[in-house]
DNA sequence: AGTCAAACTTAGGATCTCTGAG
DNA sequence: CTCAGAGATCCTAAGTTTGACT
């Protein structure tokens, strides 16, 4: 059986919540078990050469392998590894490491280092028979890729922003942690010799065929399929099609928000106003979390007082509401934005008697929210509205930006800045490349050469015209046209780059442009999909590519 | 109404691989 | 042919949503 790439529009359809018939597949790959120091590589504290015991050597790899990582350097990290490190420690180890300071992984992170050299020339062929054995399964009839199917390996937590968990033990996972979920009557995957997983279950209303708790976090962790399964590429499609039907009734949503800014009931306002937010900013929803497990951020409903600042004025606008807080993996939303005038009144009300660190939505959360908004939609949640902005934004931006009588890199350009609007709006950012100044210097530096190339090539071609007293040979012309097309190339890929710097791209294009607005955009404008998309994202959207017509409007 | 677990999507950075300029 | 760096892929953390339970 071949990879599926296309979908099931024309199968049997299954009863409510079933996702598959049969199920099959080999279980979860496991990383190789721990591999004791040579001899030749020490660790020593406090000047003095230590051999530990194994549990205890296998912690301190883990930290000397991060040690170019300034998250070593942080304090939160080391007091919580140097915690875990001692819990696996023997007694008399115990009794003599106790301080972090102390000890030097030098040697093993230099091991570390080497080893990671020679693994690099080693394992091509391995991994690809790592992945033909571990990376299908078979579902309803097909062979699907599976996105996950490495067991994480065990390490130290890495958080995002100010965690207080980064440093924590990752504990190695068994397969005694691990539940296998496959058909009944599918083989059923063998565990590693002398394991036993911990449970086999048969349930075909999840999508995932092995999960286990992580042991930092508590959470469940799961093996699922890859993007372009039909599993996945099904549920992608009825996402753009629920933000679709938003389309069609928001302008009613809109009025009814409005509205319930003047309610007498405060709860009601407060949902406007968020309401409004994630409209009109694509926030996202924000919900409560733990204080002390995660790292302190927020969405649109958990938002705090010292998030926002009212202005009355600012730069020339009137009511101004100025945002400045860590939304999702710590990332900074800042923003000045003018509002209504309505919303700016309740804002006010809202602040009233509070201090920082008062939510600024107190009688409101994401449940009540989505309730609210799936009764005036089916299926509509807040996140929808981050998906119907992001392709309005698209659909619109295309349109504006696009000219038909471009070159096809002028329209990629274009189309780039289409998708940077939306990663814009939706506040995908990434730390700028680190040799992206250097970078950015040496493709100006070859737009001058080839500048220069070309008014030479220029002359000569005048040079060739009048002592020919013809028009040139056509060999010199091609010369320059070649010459011009490529700096044009080069220009427009520098100005890309250059306005791409803190922007992030993918995750808008993966997750929140409905693929069929680009696949309609590439036919009208006549450039290749593969233009736009690489050979993964045609795979995720091969749904897409094969449906859309030119005439398709989101 | 609130709490919690489960299941799934979304996210940025790390790492690997490929490519095209020299 | 080599090798930097761009682009692709991997990794897994961090969100959202739902539904059971209290």
């Amino acid at each position: 059986l071949e990879p599926r790439t296309f979908l099931l529009w024309e199968e049997e359809k299954y009863e409510d919540g079933v996702k598959w018939k049969f199920l099959e597949h080999n279980g979860p790959y496991f990383p190789p078990e721990y591999e004791p120091l040579p001899d030749n590589v020490h660790f020593y504290y406090d000047g003095k050469k230590v051999k530990l015991s194994l549990a205890a050597e296998e912690v301190a790899l883990f930290f000397a392998q991060m040690l170019d990582h300034e998250y070593t350097t942080k304090e939160v990290f080391r007091e919580n590894f140097f915690k875990y490190w001692r819990k696996e420690m023997t007694h008399e180890e115990r009794s003599l490491i106790k301080n972090l300071d102390k000890c030097d992984f030098g040697e093993i992170h230099a091991m570390h280092k080497s080893k990671v050299e020679t693994r690099k020339n080693m394992t091509k062929d391995e991994k690809l028979k790592i992945l033909d054995e571990y990376g299908y399964c078979l579902l309803d009839h097909h062979k699907e890729r599976i996105g996950n199917f490495k067991i994480e390996p065990p390490g130290l937590f890495r958080g995002r922003g100010e965690h207080p968990k980064q440093g924590m033990l990752k504990k190695r996972i068994q397969p005694e942690d691990v539940i296998i979920n496959c058909s009944k009557e599918s083989r059923v995957p063998v565990p590693p010799v002398g394991h036993h997983w911990k449970e086999i279950r048969h349930d075909n209303t999840v999508t995932w065929l092995a999960s286990w708790t992580e042991n930092v976090q508590g959470s469940i962790k799961y093996i699922m399929l890859n993007a372009n399964s039909k599993l996945k590429a099904e549920k992608d499609w009825e996402k753009y099609e629920v933000a679709r039907k938003l389309k069609s009734c928001v302008d009613d949503i809109r009025k009814q928000y409005l509205l319930d800014l003047k309610s007498k009931e405060m709860s009601l306002r407060q949902r406007a106003v968020a309401l409004y937010f994630i409209d009109k900013l694509a926030l996202r929803a924000g919900n409560e979390k733990e204080e002390g497990e995660t790292a302190d951020t927020v969405g649109c409903c958990s938002l705090r007082v010292e998030h926002i600042t009212l202005h009355e004025q600012l730069d020339g606008s009137e009511c101004v509401v100025e945002f400045d807080f860590l939304g999702k993996d710590s990332i900074r939303y800042y923003n000045k934005v003018p509002i209504i005038k309505k919303v700016f009144k309740n804002l006010k009300l809202f602040l009233e008697n509070k201090q920082p660190g008062d939510d600024l939505f107190d009688r409101l959360n994401t449940n009540m929210l989505n309730k609210h908004l799936s009764s005036l939609m089916p299926g509509l949640t807040a996140k929808v509205f981050r998906t119907y902005n992001a392709s309005t934004t698209l659909q619109q931006q295309l349109k504006e930006l696009t000219n038909k009588s471009n070159s096809v890199a002028e329209k990629l350009l274009s189309y780039n800045r289409a998708n940077r609007a939306v990663a814009i709006l939706c506040n995908h950012q990434r730390a700028p490349p680190k040799s992206f100044d250097q970078s950015m210097a040496n493709l100006q530096a070859k737009i001058d050469a080839r500048k220069e190339q070309l008014s030479l090539a220029k002359t000569e071609l005048k040079q060739a015209k009048k002592e020919a007293k013809t028009k040139g040979s056509s060999d010199t012309k091609l010369q320059t046209y070649r010459c011009k097309e490529q700096l044009l190339k080069m220009e427009v890929q520098a100005t890309d780059r250059e306005e791409n710097k803190q922007i992030a791209l993918g995750t808008s294009k993966l997750n929140y442009l409905d693929p069929r607005i680009s696949v309609a955009w590439c036919k009208n404008m006549e450039v290749q999909v593969d233009k736009i998309y690489n050979k993964s994202q045609r795979d995720k959207f091969a749904w897409a590519i094969d449906m859309t017509e030119v005439d398709f409007v989101f």
